[in-house]
DNA sequence: CGCCATAGGGTATACGTATACGCATAATAT
DNA sequence: ATATTATGCGTATACGTATACCCTATGGCG
């Protein structure tokens, strides 16, 4: 079996060839002050010629800092194991590149709701820090938030910044985007707007949208019915639901405003199958500006999200939580996609 | 700063209070078979009471073995950093969960296809086994992966089987795959079958489906004209380009294979430009069942690859490799999901 | 009744790095 | 010129676990 060519080189390797000691070798390479430019130059290119890499795992142990963070999806416990949210996508590729960035590794994890919370905290065990992205039941991953506080665990959320803020939160300005939805909606005429979207608390995030619908009618002098208002989570199967339950209601709406664009794409089936003519009869608005929001017809306008600085900002404010650093709540602005199915 | 209610236990606050010696506390949680049961109940009751969990970086230092995988994604070096291809949430989603099954940690990273290679190496420093998803220029990719052969670093893919394989590969079967694709659009009477993919080993997977398509033309007794394949990569606006192309150049077809959906949908957009009536007068038929293709209109006929099992077998195969035990590449079945793009 | 195998577990140490300290030498200050 | 400080580096050790090795007590066997 005689291989092993080259074992793994170690610090001690460089020190020999360098003619220093370990330590000094530690120290050039994380860029002590304390080690004159001669030595830590040639230390570089001794480390360099023999492609060392510092061993992950001795450098936490000692430092007891992983230079990991930990991404933790909670979702729900859903039959349908494909169909993750897809916005979740470039979320993920925005954190991933910030990571790779700042020197941290990424561990990534889904979890189910139910699990038992210590997961999660173990996981702070592997990772200097967490990143949480939740959806489905608040109120269940509320409770798992107060644990991580209790516990002191480092960690940073995508949510809601409204709500009462376990931790620290990152977010889209929601009720801003409900705004800029109704008044768009406002804007083409329309009235009678109904919301698709659950606006109990245990969405804190749909609720915010559709305050901030309500917001925008009541300036315009509307007052919002609230039987216009429609439970549905983020799938097309439950937006074709609470639309087709919108329609057999009998109220009359010219327009709508989704959640999600996985909402308004359902809803827009149920719609059409009901013979309505869109954006004639009923405008629609969705949220997300997922790929497939460009592929409907009518296309759909929708509210995007500003997933690369919501990347940047969950990754930065997780690091200077890590260091201690005074870090706030962020709050991100949207931008309002128009396309055909608000095109008068 | 008087907190630290409770400094993070180690093996040796279990073994106190066992009253056992720290290695028969390591023994115990790992399941050796010389500590007796009772010693071990014990001292898994206590380990459970104190919240014990053992340390990754100390536990991988010593015994070599990190128990964690990572994912390397190659991509080619977009402006478009959003635009990733939709088919790998899924397969995140099935390696993850398998990866959680096994007890593993997954890392991920999306790497650039121009980056060193040895950026790769390095992660296998910090990680059992690598597996790689790669898009894009495989000349590139290639080299890349010899390096790592060198390197000894064990690793698996996903990719075309019918390649000259360097590692160890785990894929659909592409070849069957166009084969299904081809009869599929025979049996509803097209004659004169367009595929838009590349088709030079840049791209194998897309070679392979083209191969599958020209067996199956054969078996009919078809001779393919290789007029009506263009090269394409996987984008809508490429899939565009392709098939207007394809219009341009007069060559009459009734039907298009193209090498993934995204290409589908850019040339049905193409096509209808030019006034043409999907599938009436050119059936369409894609490549990957991404959600979008459910929404397009027609819906798009397309080809599933099965990503579960695709998460599963990378996963399982990888795990394999680094227990040395045997193991060989694994070619996945596909399945054609019937839709109104070729319902004639 | 001596001999050896086995169970059960202790002792010592290695994994590779980072850091507290100490100690020279050199550079300033007084 | 002496006291002081900074520079540059070596010495010693800790981080928490896993494992090679050794030891003891027991039981089975001839």
């Amino acid at each position: 079996m005689g291989r092993q060519p080259s074992a793994k080189p170690t610090s001690f390797d460089i020190a020999y060839l360098a003619g220093v000691s370990q330590p000094t070798v530690s120290r050039a390479l994380r860029g002590s002050r304390s080690v004159s430019a001669a030595t830590r130059a040639n230390i570089e290119r001794i480390a360099r010629e023999l492609n060392y890499t510092v061993d992950k795992n001795a450098s936490s142990l000692r430092s007891q800092r992983t230079h990991t963070l930990a991404l933790l999806f909670f979702e729900d416990p859903t039959p349908d194991q494909s169909m993750i949210n897809p916005f979740f996508l470039s979320m993920l590729g925005s954190i991933t590149r910030q990571c790779a960035l700042r020197g941290y590794d990424l561990l990534i994890s889904f979890q189910q709701m139910h699990n038992d919370w210590h997961v999660a905290y173990q996981d702070s065990h592997r990772s200097d820090g967490i990143i949480l992205l939740g959806y489905g039941d608040y109120q269940l991953y509320r409770s798992k938030l107060e644990h991580l506080v209790e516990m002191d665990t480092k960690f940073v959320r995508w949510g809601s910044v409204s709500d009462d803020n376990i931790g620290l939160t990152v977010g889209s300005d929601n009720v801003g985007a409900g705004m800029q939805a109704g008044r768009h909606l406002l804007e083409i005429g329309r009235r009678t707007i109904a919301f698709l979207g659950d606006a109990s608390d245990h969405a804190p995030e749909f609720q915010d949208r559709y305050a901030g619908l309500c917001r925008a009618m009541e300036a315009a002098g509307l007052s919002p019915d609230p039987a216009l208002q429609r439970d549905a989570v983020s799938s097309e199967e439950s937006g074709h639901a609470a639309a087709r339950a919108l329609l057999a209601s009998g109220r009359p709406f010219d327009a709508i405003f989704a959640a999600s664009d996985l909402i308004a794409i359902g809803a827009m089936r149920a719609l059409t199958e009901a013979g309505l003519r869109l954006p004639h009869d009923v405008a629609i608005i969705g949220f997300d500006d997922i790929p497939a929001a460009n592929l409907t017809s009518p296309t759909l306008t929708t509210v995007m999200q500003d997933m690369k600085s919501a990347g940047e900002l969950l990754v930065d404010a997780l690091l200077r939580r890590l260091d201690d650093l005074p870090v706030e709540r962020a709050v991100l602005p949207t931008r309002l996609i128009k396309r055909q199915s608000t095109a008068v």
